[in-house]
DNA sequence: TTATAAATAAACCATTTGGTCAATTTACGA
DNA sequence: TCGTAAATTGACCAAATGGTTTATTTATAA
């Protein structure tokens, strides 16, 4: 049993170390022997698993959108409405477990490197393409299509500035304070109304009740 | 009269090579070496003008902010009504001399640097209040104080992240795609009137002759 | 013209980087 | 129990990094 596993196992292990090591030191001061100081594993072992620094990075990079991939899928197995499937991503964006100054430093330093290093791009384009695919479904059911192209570009735009500003801000940026900015970009283009209300409200509690479970869980 | 001179004249030249340097290789392979050969010179020479690489680094930037905020003074200058205003710290964050990819990849390099590096956050600082003071004044003479407030930070956030995607796009964010989603945001809590829109094509105009007046003196 | 101080750069230094390799430990199958 | 293949690591390497020191050029003031 302990053939393949053990391979797999050791990849998870140092891609999650990376990542965290990326969090708190940033792109410039994660090196290879720093992740295997995080790891607890020599630096060599490191990069028997992974044939190189950036492949190793960009695993960790992957590792940290699956998480991100993995809420949205929950939150939006929930949404049963358009209104609900916009909040569900949206909410995504801001949950406890990814709105955080050091998450964000992460994705900051993959940004920072994703002209020089070819490999960053393709998870960003990822990353984009699939926010964009899971918010234009319900805005054009809410508005004519150009209309829903440009929201959904914007509300794009918003959360990528509102991430921005939570790892710049020594403080962060409060979760409220992000939602509110983001329902303000709603309002552009669509008004209030009792649906979107009880759609917000109610997105906003399964992501509560999904943070409280996962926090139970660790 | 070349005492102090030649000592202010090299700062400048290292600086102007150091954020060059940026652009190009961001901050990981911004090396003093790489920043020497740029400016053309001895990197020995370079460090003897700036006592480390972070000071030149800092340096690089407030010096790129001090092109942004000259070209924002000029705008402003222009700007009578509010509306005007506005379009004025708008227009001059999508001047094609500062809406470019290259120079968002030094921004970029520099959020990323933020977290780590002191000095980079009293720039960020800087730049973040500068915008605020800009903004808040002809909104609040349009809005309640609570949604001037709140529209000031829904803009200075979706500037950022129409930065980001220019710097991460491969081909860049076209001006005018940007400029449709700052519009919008703004739709949010100012509906369209005759005076915006005057004030909006008159400051695109202004931001353009300008823009023709730098190149022709280049 | 000469003395002097600043400007410049070549050589050097310690440290760290990503990465290799050969040796050793571990653990599973027969 | 033993042999073998995988897992793990310490030692090592060349290259590059930020930074210092020392020597040399340049230019100015007297």
């Amino acid at each position: 049993m302990g053939r393949r596993n053990i391979s797999q196992i050791r990849r998870a292990e140092y891609a999650a170390a990376a990542y965290r090591t990326l969090m708190k030191h940033g792109l410039q001061g994660t090196s290879l022997s720093r992740v295997a100081e995080e790891a607890g594993a020599s630096k060599a072992n490191v990069l028997h698993y992974y044939q190189s620094k950036e492949a190793l990075l960009s695993a960790a990079l992957r590792y940290a959108n699956a998480v991100l991939c993995k809420e949205a899928i929950i939150l939006l197995r929930e949404a049963k409405t358009p209104w609900e499937r916009i909040y569900a991503v949206l909410e995504t964006n801001l949950s406890p477990t990814s709105f955080r100054t050091d998450v964000a430093h992460a994705w900051i330093s993959l940004c920072a490197g994703v002209p020089h290093i070819t490999s960053y791009q393709r998870i960003q384009t990822v990353i984009y393409a699939r926010m964009r695919s899971n918010l234009i479904g319900p805005l054009r059911s809410l508005l004519p299509e150009q209309d829903a192209n440009l929201m959904s570009d914007v509300l794009t735009t918003a959360v990528d500035g509102l991430w921005l500003r939570c790892g710049l801000s020594l403080d962060g940026l409060s979760q409220d304070a992000a939602r509110d900015q983001l329902d303000a970009v709603l309002d552009a283009r669509l008004p209030a109304s009792e649906d979107r209300q009880r759609a917000r409200d109610r997105m906003i509690d399964v992501s509560r009740i999904m943070a409280s479970m996962s926090n139970n869980r660790s």
